[in-house]
RNA sequence: AGGGGCAUAGUUCAAAGGUAGAACAGUGGUCUCCAAAACCAUCGAUGUGGGUUCGAUUCCUACUGCCCCUG
């Protein structure tokens, strides 16, 4: 069977994915599937520099503004959601592009990994991590070597989080979370893709993160969170993990100044964005542009990337 | 100008007559259901010139810079 068609826009935080996202639309025909964990929530638009109306240009965006904050997301949500929406994107003879910063999202629509295996158990988890609490993480981390030693080898003892999650695989299925991981890694990408990673100069970048999170501030970040605590929504919330969003509620909370939260949201970004270049890295098949490559020329960058997507038979 | 104080890593602070520790930043990495999360590793400093001493970054001294007080 022929593979179909995606286009992948990724990158650091702040780099410009969605300028060119938009103009690269409209150049090949393509619709947007946002592969970001903070934009499909509503309400929350200043923090997650959620892309607006106007930016859209009239290009469809999927996978923006369709959850609550006080709904839960995954990987395995993202996953169901995106490749449905990348089905119906095919359908209207259209191009998917899949634009967004989070590389594990990525990662699971190209590759399709399984994470059906077992549901999530909110109970056992919660078992596991007041055991981490209790008796602390080694004692965890014996539990796993007891049931899957190779493991050990890749968790380290203190991830407490990756320690669970790896005991509850094989509470849950008899297997082993290593074995499964080892097998998931050969699959080979289900679409035929292009994975473009935009990329600039790292001060660059981190003079782009300060001067966006100041803008947020005059854009009335604090306002926005104050709705959201209105809601309801609390630091337990998946979504409000999210950068911009667990300082300014801390800041509300009366824990740090509004100075602190600034501080810290810049240096978390900045770690953020860091963190993202260390993964797209180890990705294979990347296609890393560079924009001081290209002289920061935008007009440059979207001829590149179609005479990439011509090689490749995404476009004719 | 006079008096006093301080000069240690990019920053904030430790320590000591036998060549210096930490936190944060920076850098590299891990990642297969909380991933804007969680975790690991690592680079890096005694302002400059003299003197005392077996040996000084530490003591003395001059210079330079910064801070405070007085005018």
């Amino acid at each position: 069977m022929e593979k179909r068609p995606l286009v992948i826009l990724t990158g650091p935080t702040a780099v410009g994915k969605t300028a060119l996202s938009v103009s690269l639309a409209k150049d090949i025909g393509g619709e947007i599937i946002s592969a970001d964990s903070m934009q499909v929530y509503r309400h929350m638009n200043i923090g997650s520099a959620k892309v607006t109306r106007e930016e859209m240009e009239g290009v469809p965006h999927h996978l923006i503004d369709v959850l609550e904050p006080t709904e839960e997301f995954n990987v395995v949500l993202f996953q169901q959601m995106a490749r449905q929406a990348a089905a119906e994107i095919l359908e209207r003879g259209h191009i998917p592009i899949l634009v967004g910063g989070t590389g594990f999202y990525i990662q699971a629509l190209l590759y399709d990994i399984d994470f059906t295996e077992n549901d999530e158990d909110t109970a056992l988890r919660r078992s596991l991590e007041e055991l981490a609490e209790r008796e602390g993480a080694e004692v965890l981390y014996e539990k796993l070597r007891a049931v899957d030693p190779e493991s050990c080898e890749s968790i380290h003892a203190h991830n407490i989080k990756r320690v669970i999650r790896a005991i509850e695989f094989y509470e849950k299925t008899g297997k082993k979370i290593s074995d499964h991981n080892r097998e998931q890694r050969q699959n080979s990408a289900c679409y035929q893709s292009a994975y473009f990673v935009l990329n600039d100069d790292r001060d660059s970048i981190y003079r782009r993160i300060d001067a966006r999170v100041d803008l947020m501030m005059e854009k009335g970040l604090v306002e926005e969170v104050r709705a959201l605590q209105a809601m309801g929504c609390h630091k337990g919330m998946v979504s409000m993990q999210g950068l911009g969003y667990k300082e300014i509620l801390s800041y509300l909370e009366g824990e740090i100044s509004l100075e602190e939260a600034v501080y810290l949201i810049k240096r978390d970004t900045r770690h953020f964005a860091k963190r993202q270049l260390t993964w797209f890295r180890r990705e294979k098949e990347v296609i890393w542009i560079e924009k001081n490559v290209f002289d920061h020329d935008g007009q440059k960058i979207r001829q590149t990337m179609q005479d990439f997507l011509h090689e490749k038979g995404i476009i004719l």
